[in-house]
DNA sequence: ACACTCGGGATCGTCC
DNA sequence: CGGACGATCCCGAGTG
């Protein structure tokens, strides 16, 4: 996570016509609606930032795990895929249970979006550069 | 023949 | 209300 000062700080720059006061409260206002109900209640959390957690994760290498060969390539287990599925839809509060039939259809509209992509081998897919770029960004952790 | 995987249209839920 | 957007549901085709 980018510290919120050094936002503001390139934010004020880019608008310097209106007011310090009135362009401080705007940026505090996104900020705090993009901070706090997500990593609350997990509410605005995207599936590819799920699995971008479950993928750093040692515990979870049993169901989803980084392909060594090539940078952002992951792939599920044949096994054990829809417990990672089943984890995501318990975070999403989703009444009926999710799959990984259900997941992998939303992994496939990634490729709209240019997020995600759908590698040829099986279970396999692949982030883009810029995806995952800004998920290390927000994560500090390793790599 | 069979189970598993993939592709996509339709629909839903949330937000603005 | 209605459109945008992301996710969910469901069914049929592809494949080893």
């Amino acid at each position: 996570m980018v510290p919120c000062s050094q936002l503001a700080l390139n934010y004020l720059s880019s608008q310097e016509t209106q007011s310090d006061l009135e362009v401080i409260l705007e940026f505090l206002e996104e900020y705090y609606r993009q901070n706090t109900a997500e990593n609350a209640t997990g509410r605005k959390v995207r599936l590819f930032h799920f699995l971008f957690e479950m993928l750093e994760d040692p515990n979870m290498a049993h169901c989803v795990s980084w392909v060594p060969t090539a940078t952002g390539v992951f792939h599920f287990s044949s096994r054990n895929k829809d417990q990672v599925a089943a984890l995501w839809g318990q975070r999403k509060g989703n009444k009926r249970p999710m799959t990984y039939q259900k997941m992998s259809r939303a992994l496939r509209n990634y490729a709209r979006s240019g997020e995600i992509f759908k590698v040829k081998k099986k279970l396999t897919y692949q982030f883009s550069q810029d995806t995952l770029r800004s998920l290390q960004r927000c994560h500090p952790g390793n790599l």
